[in-house]
RNA sequence: GGCUCGGUGACAGAGUGGCUAUGUAGCGGACUGCAACUCCGUGUACAGCGGUUCGAUUCCGCUCCGAGCCUCCA
């Protein structure tokens, strides 16, 4: 089974192969550690999970690295305006991330380099560009100089002049050219720095992770992922830095993923218009958050809405409820992946929406198979699962607890349900039908069937 | 202004030059004491106008609308 990747650099799917046979590296973006992370930057993190799970489904070893950005001016404000100190403010927005992420059910990375632990490769680079003349220092501050690369604007398709013509920004007196980007820049005596050739200062925005990649993965890996807006200039500076400060490739696949929309308007910090990861898993599950996340392909827009996430919920309840009228657990035996239209559908640039709907072909397809092939679509639709990382949990255990379990206890709907039955062996179905809908408007539902009632949770907002 | 990317049925969202995407919700039927679950069926969906073609939602052009990047942002 070949796997496919769209490529932002060139702009088309290639086939994947790993510099090194059976061996990729990932690099993936992570989150500046200055306030909680909100929906929308959960996107790559859980599109990044699901590859590094497809990725690992069929090469031997995978190292997957999300950096923690904690140096940066917004940590600074941060600190500043609530009177902390700077690591204070990173210790807990790091640990929170880590927990909110943890409940996306997304897997710990292979490596969370921190930036300030890779303040040495930084001056490094930094050195090695300025001796390559790619960089100049200028004012306290390092600078690279964008017109010393000849393919610089590659990544984004845009050219100097293109970005000059648009200009916006006005234009530092430091600069030789207003597309350079700093380096490294001089810190206050009483902000945080490092000492340097240049002095005491702290490292530009795009430094860390051409450093860190370097240090922590090697020269050349094979996919480097983030958000669409950090095409420009973020990824471009970062192919600028490493691939200037010595030969041969720096990524092979870059891979970014669209965002999510609210009233058509891109989510953002800046707007104001986001909601956090942490506030969204009061009302929902973060195996909803996560299906609602990959119920659209991860180069598109998604619409995020309380409707979305309705709908995601209400989905995987339909899957689960299939899951459970299955008794017993498959054994361990392989899914045989490569023949599962799941698993194409995955390989092909990680199409989970056409992956998601392969799975719901495989529970309609058990619900109608005849008994003893029932538990071999469950193997299936478990492997399948899996790979998206949802369907984990056990099926009773998540219809039956739904978000906030408000109302009566799984022990009251027992016995109630012992009442109905004993009422319904005496005929009156007056009371059977009265408990019936006391239940319900506690949100509880019953299904009887042969082997008896069953019962699970209203899905809730 | 420069550079990109989009407009699919109530909602979400794939995909394709001619064949049911899928899901949620709705409607009809089977099943059920009644329900639920499940199964079966169901909706003049592809922004508009031209063009290419035997045939276009799918290719090309134009128009309208929307979004993103160019400045911190997943």
């Amino acid at each position: 089974m070949s796997l496919y990747l769209y490529n932002t650099m060139g702009g088309v799917k290639q086939l994947f192969e790993p510099l090194v046979p059976d061996r990729v590296t990932m690099y993936v973006c992570g989150p500046t550690v200055y306030n909680l992370a909100h929906i929308g930057n959960a996107r790559p993190v859980v599109v990044f999970d699901t590859l590094f799970r497809l990725l690992q489904s069929q090469f031997s070893q995978v190292t997957y690295a999300r950096n923690i950005t904690d140096v940066e001016d917004k940590i600074l404000e941060a600190a500043k305006a609530s009177n902390r100190s700077i690591s204070s403010i990173t210790d807990e927005y790091t640990t929170k991330y880590r927990e909110d992420m943890a409940q996306l059910n997304a897997l710990q990375p292979t490596l969370e380099p921190q930036a300030t632990h890779n303040i040495e490769p930084m001056i490094e680079l930094t050195r090695s560009l300025i001796a390559r003349g790619h960089a100049y220092e200028s004012q306290g501050h390092v600078l690279f100089a964008v017109e010393s690369m000849a393919e610089y604007g590659k990544l984004s398709g845009r050219s100097l002049d293109d970005m000059l013509a648009g200009a916006r920004v006005k234009v530092a007196d430091y600069k030789r050219h207003p597309g350079d980007f700093v380096l490294w820049k001089p810190a206050a005596e009483e902000e945080p720095g490092w000492d340097s050739p240049w002095g005491h200062g702290r490292p530009g925005w795009h430094l860390e992770c051409s450093a860190m990649i370097r240090e922590h993965l090697g020269e050349t890996i094979d996919i480097h992922g983030g958000g669409r807006d950090l095409i420009f200039p973020h990824h471009e500076n970062e192919i600028a830095q490493s691939c200037c400060s010595r030969d041969g490739d720096y990524v092979r696949y870059w891979m970014h993923n669209a965002y999510l929309d609210i009233d058509g308007e891109k989510m953002s910090k800046s707007l104001g218009n986001f909601r956090t990861v942490r506030e969204l898993l009061k009302s929902y599950r973060g195996e909803v958050l996560r299906f609602a996340l990959l119920s659209a392909h991860y180069r598109s827009p998604l619409n995020f809405s309380v409707e979305l996430l309705d709908q995601a919920e209400a989905t995987l309840s339909g899957l689960y409820n299939a899951l459970r009228e299955v008794e017993g657990v498959p054994p361990h035996s392989r899914v045989a992946l490569a023949d599962e239209p799941f698993y194409a559908a995955m390989n092909d640039d990680l199409n989970t929406p056409v992956a998601i709907a392969e799975i719901h072909a495989l529970s309609k397809a058990m619900n109608k198979a005849a008994p003893e092939d029932k538990l071999g679509f469950k193997a299936r639709i478990l492997a399948a699962g899996e790979l998206l990382g949802i369907l984990h949990q056990d099926p009773r255990t998540w219809l039956q607890g739904a978000a906030g379990e408000k109302g009566v206890t799984a022990e009251q709907v027992e016995a109630l349900i012992e009442e109905r039955i004993a009422a319904k062996l005496a005929r009156d179905y007056a009371r059977a039908d009265e408990i019936r809908q006391q239940l319900l408007e506690q949100g509880v539902i019953l299904e009887d069937s042969r082997e008896g009632t069953k019962w699970r949770r209203e899905s809730t907002g």
